[in-house]
DNA sequence: CCACCAGCCTAAAGCATTTAGGCAAATAGG
DNA sequence: CCTATTTGCCTAAATGCTTTAGGCTGGTGG
């Protein structure tokens, strides 16, 4: 007979309609009372499998953040250079635009421990293998892979707010550039700044 | 003689005080409860002020964005190119520091009748002028535009986050860095990509 | 067989939002 | 100056989410 008296809630199951109800009704939508609608069960049952909500939330965001990783490294196999930074750029924007629940989800802020044990280090590791091919090492890999990171990032979330929604050029078109305009910089990328005298007003 | 049983709240003063809550707590602290509490007043006395919760972050979003406007315009008065580019930058940067919850509160998503009101408009004014001095219009300028934005916005944002803590070398360097970099990247913009399109990422 | 425990439940308290309706102080008009 | 209206704040109450405490039950191991 199957049991109709247990709804068969684990934490695992709870993470996985959690990070589908996040890509329909948002990160914040994504609560203890909306999950065990979901469940069909009452509130509380949830607390037997999930310490509070911040803990959901948490877990969700570790599933996310490990999913990212994994589509980057896949991404990036068998690639260098522009292509490898291309790629892992898009996986970045695609995964947003068709999961922004769960890409909101990775940008939850973690407490150290947690962060240091998620798939947070598996990203840095990501963009630096792409600064390699770039012959980025040191300092200047550790700037660059802040400027790509905060680039990506940044675009990525005004992008999703709709920031470039109703203006020309389209938004494909300026990721296209942007991307570009990256890859020249990492192939060219500035020294420590000499101080470039203020340039001369031109006639 | 002063009036104790009036507590004379306006909508100006309760945007000035849950502007100054945003720092204090976050700017989803900012409650329309905990601004009750500020003024000592009951909870609903409020909604005759101000129409409800979103209404009240909404204000208070119209309030930063106008004056972080009015702090980069000035950060802006004489000069051009490269220390334009790093006053507008340091002018966000500062304020996000000084003041996270306004710059949280800046970042709010607003109906696109309240945004074009807003003094968003007058920030990409502000970097399409610190543009013209790179020699950079049209297409390019928009795409530029959208670079130095998504720059600025996602390394504060990741900066805040405290995702560059607990790493060297430390943020300020990388901070002047990027702007060398983007100042570099502004001088010399990539012409139209003409490489191969890039290859697909996987399905 | 039975005792335990895992999984779900009800009850209840705390806090935020929001609407409805009331009273009294401030104020404007005659 | 006095009244009538408006304004500012109030209580009451409904809704929704979180979280803790404690109880019932059915499946499982001894």
């Amino acid at each position: 007979m199957v049991s109709v008296v247990r709804a068969g809630v684990t934490a695992e199951r709870l993470v996985q309609a959690g990070v589908e109800l996040a890509d329909e009704v948002g990160f914040d939508g994504v609560t203890v009372s909306a999950l065990a609608r979901r469940f069909d069960v009452k509130v509380p049952s949830l607390y037997s499998h999930v310490r509070n909500s911040r803990d959901l939330k948490t877990r969700i965001s570790l599933y996310a953040l490990a999913e990212l990783a994994d589509r980057g490294a896949a991404a990036l196999a068998g690639r260098a250079g522009r292509d490898a930074l291309i790629a892992l750029g898009t996986v970045y924007r695609d995964y947003a635009r068709e999961h922004p629940g769960r890409y909101a989800a990775a940008r939850l802020r973690l407490d150290p421990q947690t962060a240091a044990s998620s798939a947070g280090p598996r990203h840095s590791q990501l963009m630096r293998a792409i600064l390699l091919g770039y012959r980025l090492e040191g300092a200047d890999q550790v700037h660059a892979v802040r400027l790509i990171g905060s680039t990506f990032h940044g675009y990525i979330s005004l992008e999703l707010a709709g920031g470039f929604d109703h203006s020309e050029p389209d938004s494909q078109e300026s990721w296209e550039r942007i991307m570009d305009a990256l890859d020249a910089l990492l192939r060219n990328w500035p020294a420590l700044s000499t101080h470039t005298p203020p340039p001369e007003v031109a006639s």
